[in-house]
DNA sequence: CAGAATGTTGGACAATATGCCCAGCCCTAA
DNA sequence: TTAGGGCTGGGCATATTGTCCAACATTCTG
């Protein structure tokens, strides 16, 4: 087994992160304005930032309400041998993985899905199961929240 | 006071939405060519939607543990009998648990856990498996974002 | 200490992406 | 039928990105 050192974020690090998280689709000029330093400066650390797994990628925020009538639910996922990385890099592909987790115990990955229908949703689930590498699957539909 | 109509997104303005919180720095390019409309769609689209404020902004997403050293898991809860009101009353409670959802399929509720050590995330366990009407109970520890 | 490695800077450049505009087309409501 | 709204494909100027480079400062290392 490999250790992998994380890497430790350093103040300018923390500055665009904080910047980005107001506003993740700011320029890289403007952020490198705003924080006083050169664009390629901006540049190399944001990839860094993404290579050593410190910054997850973009998204975008979304109305409290926006997501009343749709389909949301968790699904832990089995992967077998050592194809997890592999399993992974193809998740991050559905945009209707709203989040993925590596885990403990019976299963290894749990995935937070949203869909915007129950056909779209059961699209979703048939081709989670046909990724090479899924062993097993179990979903829970989450029905409300109480 | 002027009544403002709460803007309805429609099926493009979704799946715009659901590319954008995969990848919320997509250019209006390659959303474009991902959704298989004109760009000026996508541009005017999301234009729209940050002006109806259906779109709050955009945001970078970070490892779990860039600010705080917490424990997440998430809880899959069996419910003997009828007593899940009652459950659930107890287990809203508990200030670790983030969410909670009521579900189909093997188990009852799904509970969203956040702790901020190891050992007050046992405890939390300890307590929610000891609330009555709680039969059966499976934890995955979510180990990291991926 | 000297040299190497690393990071930043300012600048350059081509390739992309954006913002804005247009005319034409289709559909729907009046 | 007419008007309005939305989508398309296109054009065009500007902004941004990805990628280099040489020079300089700082830190690490033997």
């Amino acid at each position: 087994m490999q250790t992998i050192a994380k890497y430790i974020p350093d103040e300018l690090d923390r500055r665009i992160i904080a910047h980005l998280r107001a506003d993740g689709r700011a320029s890289l000029a403007k952020l490198a304005d705003a924080l006083g330093v050169a664009r390629g400066t901006v540049q190399s650390r944001l990839d860094r930032l993404m290579e050593t797994g410190t910054l997850l990628g973009f998204t975008v925020r979304v109305r409290d309400d926006y997501d009343a009538q749709s389909v949301h639910a968790v699904m832990m996922i089995e992967v077998s041998g050592k194809s997890t990385t592999q399993v992974i890099r193809k998740l991050r592909g559905f945009p209707e993985i709203q989040a993925l987790h590596t885990t403990n115990g019976n299963w290894d990955l749990v995935a937070n899905i949203r869909a915007t229908s129950l056909s779209d949703f059961d699209r979703v689930l048939r081709e989670v199961r046909l990724v090479d590498g899924v062993a097993n699957s179990e979903t829970s539909l989450l029905l409300s929240s109480v």
